[in-house]
DNA sequence: AGCCAAACGGAGAGTCTCTCCGTATCGTAC
DNA sequence: GTACGATACGGAGAGACTCTCCGTTTGGCT
């Protein structure tokens, strides 16, 4: 409300301890989070990071929201990769070239969210409330244009949404996610793929 | 141990208050899965029953266990269904027979798993630990059953395991378990079902 | 009717989430 | 350099939950 809005926002009045402790919380929670999971304690949480808990509710009133902050590098990561993919299709000749980005990206999107133990899920499940909503939203318009770019180069059936094989994908990941078998998430999404793909029959 | 096996188990030498403890647990795990999902409160389960927390865990010593006992009879039903689908199919002249059966099965395997709430999924997803192996297996064998048949008469590919088809509609049934949209399960899993068809074009 | 193994129930230990508020610290203005 | 107000910290503690232990009760058999 108060808070002047000087362009790139450069320093949020933030006290410096506070930001520390911030960087400190959310890299304690990776790692806790690596280890255990994602239901991993908030106690244990703020005691690795050396905080109180009353310090780490402060900064991240719910778990969406340390989840989130953990999550959000990396999924920025995965949607700058989405968009460079995607100039690199749009560019190319070969008209296969957005379905083969597509599948890269999917299998960078699937990677990602297997190396969180379901940390990617679990977010896309939570309630869009609070703050998860913008990664959820960057997350679904990076697909949008890959699946977009797909289906105008006749590759994907046009009925399919974005949002159908996020759901899919997450679905992969959630159901393997305990599993053994190292494969096994490569060769669904490979299904997968295989459903998004053809052009021709259709129900 | 020292149990004497007598034919088909008549009496398991439980006492009457201990079966009736027993049912009247499932009973009301049951209606707590409904309104809490598999999170729900044992404690509050153990009440609801009327009986103490104790008598809980000694007739289920994991959360599992419940789980399973909860589920057993649906389960039971769903692989019964799955028999009388094959036979059916099997018996049939048409040649798509075997793929209708298929696809009926796994939609009434998708409508289980999401009327639990994720029940189904949250114990395929278990370790195959405990009691819950059973269920795990009898599943997998029904699948394993429908999808031969389907890949003898040609209408499936080869390449795909009954345990990959589950795992893919288990993801479903966990990644859509907070959704809104409830024509979003069954576009998908007609995703996944064409996915499987193609009997033509392979990678 | 009486015995005893089987089963019960609930107190309580340990853990977790989340809140509240007195205290400490930062940043600034002088 | 110091003093002050806003900001942030920490941890005690309430409330809920899981799971155990053990004294008490009860069903089934003789």
């Amino acid at each position: 409300m108060t808070a002047p809005q000087d362009g790139t926002a450069v320093a949020r009045r933030q006290r410096t301890d506070a930001r520390r402790n911030r960087e400190r919380l959310v890299e304690a929670a990776r790692e806790a989070y690596a280890e255990a999971g994602p239901e991993a304690s908030l106690n244990e949480i703020a005691r690795r990071a050396g905080v109180g808990p009353g310090t780490l509710y402060r900064h991240f009133p719910t778990r969406t929201e340390l989840l989130t902050a953990v999550l959000r590098n990396r999924i920025e990561t995965l949607c700058t990769r989405a968009v460079t993919l995607q100039e690199a299709a749009a560019a190319a000749a070969v008209h296969t070239a957005a379905d083969d980005a597509l599948a890269e990206w999917l299998r960078a999107f699937l990677a990602h969210a297997r190396v969180n133990q379901g940390l990617g899920g679990a977010l896309m499940l939570e309630e869009p409330a609070a703050l998860g909503i913008d990664c959820h939203q960057l997350i679904l318009d990076a697909a949008a244009g890959m699946l977009t770019l797909a289906q105008r180069q006749g590759t994907a059936r046009t009925d399919v949404s974005p949002a159908d094989l996020l759901r899919l994908v997450t679905g992969i990941a959630l159901s393997t996610a305990r599993g053994d078998d190292l494969e096994e998430p490569d060769r669904l999404l490979g299904l997968v793929l295989d459903a998004v793909r053809r052009p021709d029959r259709r129900a």
